[in-house]
Order: C-alpha cells, then structure tokens, then sequence
RNA sequence: CGGGGAGUGGCUCAGCCUGGUAGAGCACUUGGUUCGGGACCAAGGGGUCGCAGGUUCAAAUCCUGUCUCCCCGACCA
C-alpha cells in the first residue's frame, strides 16, 4: 500500500481530551477518530489490526470447534423477560421502540439469543457439545464512557457459548475455551494473567478473567507470583492476623458520643477505640430492601461482594431518609444491635470478636462489649476488600495488587439461562434436562488498546508482528533521486511478492517527516532508501523496538523478507 | 446519578475578569528556496465563538436556561 493513497491523518498533538497512552497515540496516529462519548470510529489503519486480531481469533476458536455465528443485535423486549434481564440489565442496556411501539433493545451480550436458538433446534444429548461464537458489535450505555478504547458503548466482541449435557461437560468446554484464550492472547502479543472473578449480571458459578497489567485499567487485582494465587480484588480474599479481645461486660453498654460522625472520631480522645475494635455499619437497599453489612472499622467493602452475597440484580446505598426510618438514627451512629426484620450480612472479619464497639442506633450514642453472634444474629460472608501485603488464602504468601484492563471473561453459567428459558434435551434415560451453559468473551477493540499501552515509547506505537496494520514500512529519503525510487519500488514489488505487507511512503516529504510518522505508526520494522546507504549498496534496516540501525544488501534482504513473509502468511 | 472542569477555523490554545464587531502556532492551498529526525520565506482559503433566550447603542466577553465533551466515584469486554 502507497501512503499517499491511504487515509492516515497522524496528528503533531494529542486531542486535549485523552488521558491514556492507547487514546492520545491511536488518534495521533491515525487509526480512530471520536463520534460521540464512547464511540469512535475505525479508520483504516486500525481496521487492518483489527482484522488481523479477529483472524487469530477465529482461528483459535474454530480450533477447539468452534462454529461462527452472527446474531442480530437488536433484539425483542420478550426474550429478555424470559431470562429476566429486562429489567436485570437495568440503563445499561439501550433500548427502542419501533413504529408499531414495540419495545427491542441493542443486545448486550447474547445468552438469550443463542439459547433461544438451542432450545428451539437442539433435542438430544446426542447433539451436544456444542460451540457456537460470533464476532460482533454490542451496545453498552455506560454511564462513564472513558479513555478512549478501553470503555465505550459501543464495540466489537468475540462472544460464544458452550452448550453440553452435564457438568463434566461444561468443565472440558470451559478449560477448552480457557486453552483457547491464551493461545489468542501470546498470539497477539500480550503478557497476560488468568484471574478468578465476579461473576456479577451475567449470573453462574465461576468466571475467569484475563487481564493485561497496565494503569491504564481500571480493575485492581490480587495476586501471588510463587504461590500462583490470582484474583479481581471483587472476588479476592486474604488472611489476615487474629485480633486478640478483653473480656467485656455481659452485654452492651451505651455510651454518649456526641458529634462522633466517623470510625476515626471515634479513635480519637476521650474514646480512643482502635478501628479495628469498631464494627463498621453499612446500609444498602437491595433489590428494594435494606440489609445492613457489618465490617471491622478498618475494612472496606466490596460491593460485588455484597451483591453477590445478597444476590442482587440492583443495589445501591441507602439514603438518610431511608436508614432514619428503619433504624432510627443516621450513619455515624447506626449498628446491628436489636435490629429487627432485616437482613444482616457480617464479614469473616467479625466472626469470633468480642467486646467490640458499634452504634446505638440512636444519635450520638454507640454501644461498647459487643459480642456478634450473641448480640445480633448475622449471615456471615466475604464482604472485605484485600490489601496489598496480607496473606493468599492458599500459600499464605504476601499479595500485590494491581491495577489491570479486562480482555476476556469465561463463564460457567451453569443452568442459568436453559432453565429460566426453558431450553432442555432428552438424555439416555429419556428425561429432559437443561442444557449446561458456559459463555465466553473477548474485547477486540481492547485488545489493540491493550496493545498499545503495553508496547509503546515517547515517539509512538510498537505493534507485535502479529496485529501490525503492515509488517514493515519503506522509506525513500529521496523520492526524487532516480536511483533511490526504482531500489525502493524493486524492494516494494519484491517484499509484497514475498507476502509482506508494506507501507510504502511515497509522499514529497522531508525524511524527517517520514521518520517521525514512522514511528508514530509503529510498524514492527522500518526499510529506509537513502543516498548515503545506497552509495555502498545498501539500505538501512531497522527494528521499531531497537535503535540500532543495520545495513544490508539487497541479498540479505532477501532473506529477511523471506522470514517475514512467512510469518505474516501465517497470521501471526 | 453525585462531585469537578471545558466548549473560540481540522488540531493545540489565547482573547472573556474590565462588552466596541475574532487572533496565534500546527494543518491546508499557491509560488519560491530547501532536503537524513516533524524546514524557511511570501501570498492565500477557512470560524453561526456549542445552542436558545435575556441585558445593552453594541455580547466570544455580562445574566438565565439548555446541550455536548472530559475528569473523579458506583458498572463491564
């Protein structure tokens, strides 16, 4: 391709707006452009990676069996009433109305559809397994769209589904899949980590995410190098020291506190109660019911956690108004003692404490020698959020946490949307039973964002071989000079020949201007004709991650491009 | 939704406080000189100052409303 016939407006400076390296280099460099908040549009450069990235993941995919689908986006108003996510998506979903009224919405995510396909044409176990993907364009109304690529609401995603008879079933389909995502994500160049997580509005019983390390991320996780451990902090837990308690009196005494708002006041003179010696009283109304959630002082909370305890579609914290009337005080002096009718969930934390301290649900008053269990009655859960240093729950090695970006998420979903949908098939024994579904996704926008915040420098973007928009970029320093334009057009015609992609900058501009676009761009390797080379008989042959420049012949060439033509005839 | 910031040629921004009829750099067009890390000179083209209303002889500038975008918190590929 001739760079004077390819659309690619590289910018000196980055739009005001971006934040992130992805954002600021992939609009410098030409590959997208802004629509609306959240939604871009690809040129063609980063259509060219991006067809190369959804070609690995068609081969991996149809590797372990895969069978490509694509399903409409829109989609009716009935088919997520079956599976209750209507209403369980909430504003994240956009919705319409057709001319006759009828309610559709643009899918998210698409259980229902490809369920409804299942349960419709698939009868026996006999038929199962079975792996069905697509790759295509979900809508998301996020209510934060940011950083360019890496949260939009608008974006294209690898999504399948494995249907199988039993549980066994679902497990090879979720480790095939598993094999599958790491295969995609070292063939698109990216060091990647394996995270247990949150299942959250998809439902199910287990999910592992694959996450790229990079602040650009906005999920934190927890995890162990030596002892393997790996979490999204929404599902990590840890080990912490036993906290040793006095005796306290044989039940609860109230004290004044007047204008103790916080856990910290509380610490402070005349009353000096360590945090750790305070049970943190939380208020959310979930799924329109309040439930208090009790912490040490010390911890945060995991809202996932507690949603995933409280088993939540919806939830929020409470309002004043709403802790006021059901508990007779505002927060500062709320607590769990004497609380009647309404769901308590206690963290681990707390299990075993004696002697604690808590409000008294009565302004400016809280209660010391509270003993959970005897005193109030909790469910007790995992609502804590792990800190950086405490124990793995396994190897009881330190934890690190991190700052990381989602690329892929795999399900087990279990019976999740064949029950609620109805979508069953005969076994051996002649009974119905429900299809085991497991869902599985890729961000293919996020991997070539993901990409670029992993493989950048000052000057520009460092693309793998793989994902490349072209493999290498031909310079003519002197596109005027006779002998410079035909070495550079016998090198174009030999290189494409050999099935390399090349980039030829054929434009009348200065070298300088070539180099810097080059290296904006960042293709993997850069061929420069100038005179000074050219006088030996040679050319420069550099690579974008070095700054060491070679000279080589023609000949030598040859042979490179040998070596590049085949990788990039295989894909990768 | 809560909190903060910003809308002025394609991009980055100045002008606004203290109203007086719109400017710089980059980009673009033409001519010339240049030519190995984003050249220089000259001459050009291009702007409803987000939108609506108000105040005023006069509004980019003051007031009100509204829309959009960005950032910080709760959601997800």
């Amino acid at each position: 391709m001739r760079y004077s016939q390819m659309f690619i407006p590289t910018l000196k400076e980055a739009p005001a707006d971006a934040q992130v390296p992805s954002h600021k280099l992939l609009v410098r460099a030409g590959f997208i452009r802004q629509l609306s908040a959240g939604i871009y549009s690809v040129l063609p450069l980063a259509q060219r990676s991006l067809n190369k990235i959804q070609a690995i993941i068609r081969d991996e995919m149809n590797a372990i069996g895969g069978q490509e689908f694509h399903l409409p986006a829109l989609s009716p108003r009935e088919l997520w009433e079956e599976s209750g996510r209507w209403t369980g998506m909430g504003e994240n979903m956009f919705r319409l109305k057709d001319r006759k009224g009828a309610d559709l919405c643009l899918a998210m995510t698409h259980e229902e559809v490809f369920t409804a396909i299942a349960r419709g044409e698939v009868r026996s176990y006999k038929q199962l397994p079975q792996f069905w993907y697509q790759i295509q364009t979900k809508f998301r109304d996020e209510p934060r769209p940011k950083s360019g690529l890496l949260r939009v609401r608008q974006f294209t995603m690898k999504d399948s589904y494995s249907f199988d008879f039993d549980w066994e079933g679902l497990d090879r389909s979720y480790e095939a899949h598993r094999h599958a995502y790491e295969r995609i994500f070292e063939r698109c160049g990216l060091t990647f980590v394996q995270v247990d997580a949150d299942t959250g509005a998809m439902g199910g019983k287990a999910s592992t995410e694959f996450m790229v390390k990079t602040d650009a991320g906005e999920d934190l996780i927890a995890f162990n190098v030596e002892s393997g451990y790996a979490a999204n902090v929404e599902k990590a837990t840890s080990v912490i020291p036993a906290e040793e308690d006095e005796t306290g009196p044989e039940k609860p005494e109230k004290f004044p506190t007047p204008g103790v708002r916080t856990i910290e006041d509380l610490e402070q003179p005349p009353f000096e109660v360590s945090a750790k010696r305070q049970i943190k009283t939380l208020v959310y109304m979930v799924n329109g019911n309040l439930v208090l959630a009790l912490l040490r002082g010390d911890h945060e909370l995991v809202e996932a956690k507690l949603a995933a305890a409280a088993g939540s579609t919806d939830h929020r914290p409470a309002h004043p108004e709403e802790i006021r009337s059901a508990l007779g005080a505002l927060p500062g002096s709320l607590g769990a003692v004497g609380v009647r009718g309404l769901k308590i969930l206690a963290d681990h934390a707390l299990q075993g404490r004696t002697n604690m301290v808590t409000g008294a649900n009565e302004d400016g008053f809280h209660l010391r020698g509270v003993v959970p269990g005897r005193d109030f009655t909790p469910e007790w859960v995992d609502l804590r959020l792990v800190k950086e240093g405490e124990l793995d729950p396994k190897g009881q090695r330190p934890l690190q946490v991190a700052k990381a970006l989602e690329l892929g998420h795999i399900f087990k979903l279990g019976l999740r949307y064949s029950q609620t949908m109805g979508a069953t098939v005969l076994g051996p024994d002649g009974k119905e039973s429900p299809i085991v579904m497991g869902s599985y996704g890729i961000g293919v926008e996020r991997i070539l964002a993901a990409s670029v915040e992993l493989h950048h420098d000052d000057d520009g973007i460092l693309w793998p071989m793989s994902i490349a928009p072209f493999q290498v970029a031909l310079l003519p320093l002197q596109p005027n000079d006779p002998q410079v334009k035909e070495t550079t057009e016998k090198l174009y015609q030999q290189l494409t020949a050999a099935g390399v992609e090349v980039l030829l900058d054929d434009r009348d501009e200065r070298p300088g201007v070539k180099f810097k676009d080059a290296d904006l761009i960042g293709l993997p390797v850069r061929v420069a004709v100038g005179k000074k080379a050219l006088a030996q008989g040679k050319v420069e042959w550099k690579k974008r991650d070095s700054k060491e420049i070679e000279l080589k012949s023609l000949d030598d060439l040859q042979r490179e491009f040998a070596v590049l033509g085949a990788l990039a005839g295989r894909g990768r």
